[in-house]
DNA sequence: TCATAGCAATGATGCAGATCATTTTATTGC
DNA sequence: GCAATAAAATGATCTGCATCATTGCTATGA
């Protein structure tokens, strides 16, 4: 028996196991009718800034990098794994990729055809109203980044950002780090070697462990009081 | 005739108009029944970071800051003016509010019960639609804000907020400010000293005039070309 | 009309963090 | 296993902006 579409339970990542299951059989039949699968080596690019929004990518294992190009200095917006929806602002307006997406591992990623993920939208409520709720939270998380941004120095956010890392996106302790310093500092708009001393000084103070691009936070309270007060 | 619910072409400002036209007749008495008009006076507290969200708050007319309390320092995220929602954050989760909201100048709002606006959403694909292009469109906002924020200095922050002010908010070239230096600062993650120093700086290079409470831009263009390289 | 208070302007000083330059350490390919 | 290249560390210097302190301004109200 082929089963060449997604499945509900396996595909945890791609398709999102909660939008999976606001969609009735029938939708989700179309929905994986208009899919493909795709996978991306390290340092690929996902998607490019600008250029016309044919699909929804779903992430569906690997880490990826959400950035926006400047005229010379990009920053970084936001970090994704497995479950993470790119594309969702391109939906209505001009249909272009606000951002530009790379893997920062190897990445494996699955496309819904932009038109039929829209008429599902408008067919489905629960979808929909699932869709928002995916949207809301990235809303209130770049909310706090820019609270963040505008109240706290680079200690507070580095700090933040290492919890994030080891919560959100590792999910484990001693972690391997997969992003380089350079990609630390565009994602708090500073500088790499701020970032490097701002480490020796983590490293110094007992709070991390640092051995060949791993980290171990090693006093987690005290630098969650520094991303508090930072 | 008594027409108590809100006027379609009338409420331009409060439930959007685009969002009354996604809705059937049917679902508009609902929409009706269930909400409230009330006005602030300016420097009122609209609603508070943190507290129980009962409502989805619709501006019809004034403007309004969003904004973070941290421990000790506040962060204005976002003006708003007529057909600006606040709350949307609150439809799930904890369900309460993301933010505070303050009328900077006298305010007309329309709050429309939680429950029923959930509700409309499951039913109505269309309005849930429109709902996913508002917030898109906040989320894009944002993101500019980040990407500004962690690339540009205060001077090209600056530019970019007088022009935003001009084309988004008042809507006019002179335009009688009604924000305090403070406020200003506060958007732009500075201190009030600074942005009294860039305003004696954009006088005296001709940019802008500024006389009693009143801005006018004098050399957009100028103004443009800071905000990009700033 | 004056008094009190909040807002704005402006100077002096300090510091966080950028930038530049150099060295050291990892990575990668042959 | 070595060269070539990229990433990281680290020091020296510079600067954008915060902070503090003072003075001036403009409102609102007895």
């Amino acid at each position: 028996m082929e089963n060449t579409y997604c499945d509900k339970d396996q595909c945890l990542g791609c398709t999102l196991r909660r939008v999976h299951n606001s969609l009735p059989e029938s939708a989700i039949i179309q929905f994986d009718a208009n899919r493909i699968e795709l996978e991306y080596k390290k340092g690929e690019s996902i998607c490019k800034q600008g250029s016309f929004a044919s699909s929804i990518i779903c992430i569906r294992s690997g880490i990826v990098k959400i950035y926006k190009e400047g005229s010379h200095i990009s920053s970084t917006l936001s970090l994704k794994n497995a479950g993470g929806i790119l594309g969702l602002q391109s939906l209505f307006g001009k249909g272009v990729y606000h951002y530009s997406a790379e893997a920062l591992t190897d990445t494996e990623i699955c496309l819904i055809d932009m038109a039929t993920f829209k008429k599902l939208l408008k067919e489905n409520p629960d979808f929909a109203t699932e869709v928002i709720q995916y949207i809301n939270e990235e809303l209130i998380g770049m909310s706090d980044q820019l609270h963040s941004f505008s109240t706290k120095h680079i200690h507070g956010r580095l700090a933040e950002l290492l919890l994030f890392l080891h919560q959100d996106i590792y999910h484990s302790n001693p972690f391997k780090l997969t992003l380089s310093k350079t990609d630390l500092s565009e994602i708090l708009g500073t500088s790499k070697e701020s970032i490097s001393r701002l480490f020796k000084e983590l490293k110094n103070d007992g709070i991390i462990k640092e051995s060949n691009r791993s980290i171990h936070i090693l006093d987690e309270s005290r630098l969650k009081r520094i991303s508090l007060t930072g």
